[in-house]
DNA sequence: TGTACATCAGTGAACGCGCGTTCACTGATGTAC
DNA sequence: TGTACATCAGTGAACGCGCGTTCACTGATGTAC
């Protein structure tokens, strides 16, 4: 916010108005959803003309890409992050990325079902799965270490396709506030480490 | 459409108008999206005036509670079908479920997320809640069936919540498009039958 | 070091659009007698 | 069985709104000489 009344002061140009309208994008985004977002609220918000964005983005759509490919990144360096806290290739290092997956579903809900969403447009699908498959490779490397596997096998895929599935699912009933339906009390951290563990084969 | 033809030739007064809007609403939804559906397109489907649904419907959000509604029913009726077909109680009957899940998610992908989804409004939401307690109340009967519980105890809850976690998952990315990031060829319901029997303890 | 000028990153007004919803209305239907 | 009338379920025109995007523009910046 200081940063953005300097950049506001120094007059007709921002210092950095891509990465502030990135910025204001995913505020607005978390607080009315994908889709009560709209580019006049982030100019607004980052107090700039509507056509102004048109100079860094090509389109709203353009836009949100960005912010879904940098979720996507940063879920990655989450899970990677969380995990290297535990023994490297075990069932808590799994676990670990497990929670970090669920966890960012909550704190930004509407940006994790941004990057997951189909939006039908552009090549950047392919960009964004390019992505997705480098976050997606932090837990098979875990995987492939449990499971003593020199390399990505399919063995290695296999194992692991039940884990994703499985925070995937976790996530969403998550942030639908679906989780009350069960009629008992979940415990979303303990209930990942369970699942972690009936979903991997005894350690070998 | 040969009945709405009938309905038309009718004259100022439709048969079932309400029937006829929530079904041109699913075609609708399922064609455009949840958020690239409006009731205008939906009058003009059922070949009505813009101002006719609120005769039935208190605004575009009563209509959507309705399609999410039926569509939480429809899925409890679909379980139900295809466990039936199997041995009560077995991993068999269990996986079948989960496959009946699966295939709804594909088969209406955009009824599927609308069912799921936040919709912030009114207290729709505990009419909704009630209904979805109701379709996962079937897998909670299968489930103490296979585990010989006598009722819905917390044994029965625990193990079943994992089991709903994997198909919601597996379910989002399928209509996502996400399978292929794995890798490898995902077989859906060769994938909820392995995941099914990993998630439950060895037959008692 | 100073000046000329091309380029860049903004402005602000305007556009056409389709939306959800409301309004006063009217034609059709069903019911009481 | 026929008629009067209340009720119901539509019409069609209009509303105000906010949206994404484009336009010709202008002020600021950076560079060559």
């Amino acid at each position: 916010m200081a940063k953005t009344e300097i950049h506001k002061k120094a007059g007709y140009h921002h210092g950095d108005l891509r990465g502030e309208l990135i910025a204001a994008a995913r505020q607005l985004i978390e607080e009315h959803g994908p889709d009560g977002f709209s580019m006049s609220d982030a100019c607004r918000l980052a107090g700039v003309s509507t056509a102004a964005p048109y100079r860094h983005f090509s389109s709203k759509q353009d836009l949100l890409s960005e912010i879904a490919k940098d979720g996507l990144n940063r879920l990655g360096i989450d899970m990677e992050a969380r995990a290297s806290k535990q023994a490297r290739g075990t069932v808590q290092s799994i676990a670990a990325m497990g929670r970090a997956y669920v966890a960012f579903a909550r704190r930004e809900p509407h940006t994790f079902r941004l990057m997951f969403s189909t939006m039908s447009h552009h090549d950047r699908i392919d960009e964004l799965k390019q992505i997705g498959r480098g976050s997606y490779s932090v837990l098979l490397r875990e995987v492939a270490d449990y499971l003593g596997e020199p390399d990505i096998n399919e063995t290695v895929l296999r194992t692991s396709f039940p884990l994703w599935t499985q925070v995937h699912g976790l996530s969403f009933l998550a942030i639908d506030g679906k989780l009350d339906v069960t009629e008992f009390p979940v415990d979303i951290e303990d209930s990942i480490l369970i699942a972690t563990e009936r979903l991997l084969p005894p350690v070998p």
